[in-house]
DNA sequence: CTTACGATCATCT
DNA sequence: GATGATCGTAAGC
């Protein structure tokens, strides 16, 4: 039991057991809840990408299981934290059945809670910047190496997505930072968003 | 053991 | 628009 009740509610681990680029849309409009200490920050999902498994080249499972992706091949509904370029720390959620590879990475939210304490842990002058980008969402919520693996349906982790009935309107393009792969159309934002990361 | 590199960002010009 | 930062992985020797 813990005196933290919360007001989000979590996607269950049904939402995630299904193709990368159908949990990717749907994802979008959803909410990241972060707890830390006795502080929650909250973010809305505006942008994800989508990645598969032995057919998607740009894929860090595209050339079987690692030490590192071997999560992306179990269970559906687990946080995939790596770090990037040796600097950032990008958090992905596991899609797809147990056993086939699949994640969704989280491009881009919005501030929605703890706001202030977002702001202490990365400083910028337009909360518009605080978490428009992969490795600036996860630095503003301090997510990093210890929260690779949770589960992410559990409302009482200290890291979870919770639902949302907001139904947004979806935009399409390719992935970004990835050399192979460019041609599949696998990024997916909220359409008219202020707090994507910019190229599209 | 050694080395090259990457699903990026901030800070230049 | 270009570049340097910075390090865990995985592949190569």
């Amino acid at each position: 039991m813990s005196s933290i009740t919360s007001f989000y509610a979590p996607l269950v681990r049904d939402f995630y057991a299904r193709p990368s680029d159908e949990a990717a849309v749907d994802l979008l409009g959803k909410i990241l809840v972060r707890r830390v200490d006795h502080d929650v920050m909250a973010a809305k999902i505006v942008e994800v990408e989508a990645y598969f498994g032995y057919d998607d080249p740009a894929s860090h499972a595209c050339r079987g299981m690692t030490r590192r992706n071997a999560i992306m091949f179990g269970p559906p509904g687990f946080a995939y934290v790596y770090l990037n370029y040796g600097v950032h720390w990008l958090l992905n959620a596991v899609t797809e059945s147990e056993g086939t590879a699949g994640a969704v990475l989280i491009r881009a939210v919005e501030a929605i809670e703890g706001i202030d304490r977002m702001l202490e842990n990365r400083p910028v002058g337009l909360v518009h910047e605080l978490g428009s980008g992969p490795g600036k969402l996860t630095k503003a919520m301090l997510i990093g190496p210890e929260e690779n693996g949770l589960d992410l349906t559990d409302g009482e982790s200290e890291l979870y997505i919770a639902h949302s009935d907001e139904e947004p309107v979806v935009g399409r393009s390719a992935r970004v930072g990835i050399s192979s792969g460019q041609e599949r159309m696998l990024r997916f934002f909220i359409n008219g968003s202020e707090f994507i990361s910019k190229k599209i």
